[in-house]
DNA sequence: TTGAAAGCGCTAACAA
DNA sequence: TTGTTAGCGCTTTCAA
């Protein structure tokens, strides 16, 4: 595949000078005569020259380029925060390579052994669980590696995301606060420490303050499905929930309709908070309320986390985990 | 930067063989000796050896990965197909590179160009609007390229997608046959072929077909937003509008609510009809009905048209353009 | 079946 | 300021 055709040193040889110098040009090296560098410059510009990344990053140890490892591209959250991630990587010059895991810990395993392989010069992981063999092979291997919306419950790996806790008492706290005694917690996979970790957390912290007992009952493990939340509603009525902390917007908007659709009315008889204020929480009537997530900058600032780890810069001042404010935005779904 | 420690030539030592024997065995060739096979894979292992693919795209000149361009990953449309492409890359080995664009024909020049800078072995592009300049720019790299869920007006790069003309027709022959004789074209851009050629064409046809004049004032060229969609419904009463075929499903939950809030019956007294039966059509109420296009199989089959592009395959039977079957399904937007 | 050796296109000392 | 020269880690003839 006859890809490549013009070499550094087809440029060398017609600005008659060495590889060296147009080495130099190219990569923006200030020791070169100006009236070489327009020589060179004028020749890469003729010659249509374009630098081979590939040798480049075998002579230098350095790809620009650096791995981001995703459950799905399709589900908004992980494509918000991707996006940021994309952002900022072109803003550093860096490129990214994308795949998808599924949040399967065998996917995950292999992908990051190709990425490793392709050299990547450092690693973006998002997942709903660290397992422990994962969290080795971060460690082990010497590639930095930064967590963008998800959390390490060992706390051994960066990571950036919101206080999931804090966030959970906040809108639980408002639904208690509006008179609801039995607040309902539905989340996804309790395996996801998110989840079965810190908004759990923080919604019995919040039972506690405010002197309700904790009831299993009302808390409901599902996966993140529109479909999942739909037919939610019996089982809420039957717990007689008057109100729901909500961990997935689509799930959210599952458990809407399936109220509405049993003729339930929200907010007046039951009141819903959800956690992304994806575009889903406005497209749907009641629009819901929802805490908010700067998700799209959550990924951003991962990857301008993992720039400073990749140039060695001075981190002394930063901690393993940044914490990022998250907000909270009412709409019609509550009182 | 001391990532990558063992290489093939500590494993030919250990092995106590030639650093060929090792790249043979590593590549599955077949002209080992089983005993010489076995000996080097138990030192691979012990070693914890792990090929470096960037001495490897150098020498081979093939890097295993592909350039795909995006216009944004956030995009649901966009995400389901980069998804597909996903999946069939990493069944052929392959990884990818994403791009995000944003359509900026600028941007996408500039992306192409880095790519290309790193060797991918080809490039999947999604964009709506192919520029001349880009177009010439990929005949003119020998890299593969193929266009998923996008065309190319000129038909000069292979392609993926559905009919676009028919589907609409289709989809607007429904809604005259309702009685609607005032029906609305709500779409992005007509400088995106797939609106202001294929779309438009197959509006006008049925409308031809029918007997019923073509009237400019119910054609809306608007964002795909949700947000313009729903400011609309003055415009669209304004016009007489009775029903409305919309290009994409934010859009069409905004023309949807907008309508809805000033108090409209969705069908009774408007109908609409959306293209991209994501989720959010189910999600709304009524849920819309909506033509099908099988995205995540659109960016599967771009991926696979171009690893025989990639290989040289033989695909004298293949189109340049594959046309997908698209599907429609009725919800409770129309009667 | 195996090994020797020449690159792949570039960066990075080191000299000059 | 510029050039020479080793590699970077692997694939791939060509010989043996």
């Amino acid at each position: 595949m006859e890809k490549q055709t013009i070499t550094i040193y087809d440029v060398a040889r017609e600005a008659a000078v060495s590889m060296a110098t147009v080495s130099r040009v190219v990569n923006g090296n200030p020791n070169v005569k100006p009236a070489t560098r327009k020589k060179v410059l004028e020749v890469i510009d003729r010659l249509d020259y374009r630098p081979n990344a590939v040798a480049r990053g075998l002579a230098s140890k350095k790809t620009t380029t650096v791995g981001v490892i995703i459950p799905d591209v399709t589900n908004v959250y992980f494509s918000s925060l991707a996006r940021g991630i994309d952002d900022v990587a072109s803003m550093y010059k860096y490129n990214i390579i994308l795949a998808n895991s599924d949040g399967n810990p065998q996917k995950e395993a292999q992908v990051l052994n190709t990425l490793l392989a392709k050299q990547v010069d450092g690693i973006i992981f998002m997942g709903n669980n660290l397992t422990d063999e994962l969290r080795a092979q971060f460690t082990r291997s010497k590639t930095p590696i930064v967590l963008a919306g998800s959390v390490d419950a060992k706390n051994e790996v960066e990571s950036v995301h919101v206080d999931y806790v804090a966030a959970v008492e906040e809108a639980v706290a408002d639904l208690i606060n509006h008179g609801n005694k039995r607040v309902a917690f539905i989340t996804g996979p309790m395996s996801d420490p998110i989840n079965g970790e810190y908004r759990l957390k923080g919604y019995k912290n919040v039972l506690a303050k405010h002197g309700i007992e904790y009831d299993p009952d009302l808390v409901f493990e599902t996966d993140y499905s529109y479909r999942a939340g739909e037919v939610l509603w019996p089982a809420l009525a039957s717990a007689k929930a008057t109100a729901a902390f909500v961990g997935d917007d689509e799930l959210a908007c599952g458990v809407l309709n399936g109220a509405k659709d049993a003729g339930v009315k929200v907010p007046a008889e039951f009141e819903i908070i959800t956690s992304n204020n994806s575009k889903l929480t406005e497209i749907v009537r009641p629009q819901l309320s929802s805490i908010t997530q700067p998700l799209y900058d959550i990924g951003a600032v991962s990857m301008r986390f993992l720039t400073k780890m990749m140039n060695k810069e001075d981190m002394s001042s930063d901690e393993k985990t940044i914490e990022l404010p998250y907000g909270y935005i009412k709409r019609a779904s509550t009182k």
